[in-house]
DNA sequence: CTATAATTATTGTTATAACAACTAATTTGG
DNA sequence: CCAAATTAGTTGTTATAACAATAATTATAG
């Protein structure tokens, strides 16, 4: 069999920023029969694709956050003192995940924890003033980025669009109404 | 501030299941102002939320498969004799995604690699006995989750939503069109 | 009030994803 | 034909995600 890993003068085994299209582009040829019209297929595929180019473009203009850092920043900035459970309510993700994304932004001294004053288990959190001084530079980049991937869609399109994402999220009985009591 | 680990009795950390829904439940109380209206926020959870209930209901069946690895296990099942970098293409995945993920079944005895015949620096992929067995039932657990997933959606929405999606990919400058020469 | 249960956060493990770097093998250019 | 470039696949690193399990703390039951 093959061997297990050498190396030749150029792999481009991944596709930076722009040229991170070739890969795709090449080897999709073939024809899919479960893939071809599967809507989960595209469905988790279109979200990959914008992740991606929300990180790349992070990374492009010389920030190292992340889009799921970004999502949680953003929750934080909106809910100052927040506690990490709330916080995995609001972002979708469970409480590990929050707890290390969290580790990360503060290592980066974006956000920074203190001492829930009632309830010792807990932590309230704060966006620190390079929080605060970066979070308005990377939503622009974000809304930059909406920009090209939905710009052209009308807004019956977009009402419809989100509203059948909406649906899916019922369907699988998943909260998505981002507000209550 | 608060400690680093220690233990109660029930920590629901991680939805199980069923269980999973609570948590989400839970915190989602406050309003978003930036994500309320994002498209990308609701894109992006939608599509992880129904990666997990694919995840879940394999787990649920008693099958250790991953959403990507049945992707992929389709993928070899559609092109048997592909090599890993077509296969690459057509999953949408980087190569050394598929390297792991193919270990992954590999080890599980549900795809082979065969050294290709012309060109030594290639592996051909094949389903093993036990891969075609059981690939049938992994896709029909797929389908009840496509049912819970998309069943109340009209035909027209369904074509609508697929439509948005592509052009968003499009926008996104990623091929999705599964099929090309 | 104290033993038990519940809650907040953390850590460990495995899988996926992006990307860099690298090996073996093949192709190209001269 | 041989050196240089290219290609296929692999490995390493970091981040996210799911889930199990646990520590510190708080709430509840009796």
């Amino acid at each position: 069999m093959p061997r297990k890993t050498e190396q030749s003068s150029t792999d481009f085994t991944h596709p930076t920023l722009d040229e991170g299209i070739e890969m795709l582009e090449k080897a999709s040829r073939l024809t899919f029969r479960i893939f071809e019209n599967s809507a989960g297929f595209l469905l988790n595929n279109t979200a990959g694709r914008l992740r991606l180019e929300m990180l790349r473009s992070f990374k492009f203009r010389g920030y190292t956050i992340t889009p799921d850092q970004w999502v949680v920043l953003n929750a934080v900035a909106e809910h100052e003192g927040i506690c990490q459970r709330d916080l995995a309510g609001k972002t979708l993700k469970d409480r590990p995940t929050v707890t290390r994304i969290l580790d990360i932004l503060e290592a980066n001294r974006l956000i920074a924890r203190r001492p829930g004053t009632d309830d010792r288990r807990m932590f309230k959190l704060y966006l620190t003033d390079e929080g605060k001084k970066n979070i308005e530079t990377f939503n622009s980049i974000v809304s930059e980025i909406d920009r090209k991937a939905f710009g052209n869609l009308s807004e019956q399109e977009m009402s419809r669009f989100k509203k059948t994402l909406s649906k899916i999220m019922d369907n699988l009985e998943a909260r998505h109404t981002l507000d209550e009591s």
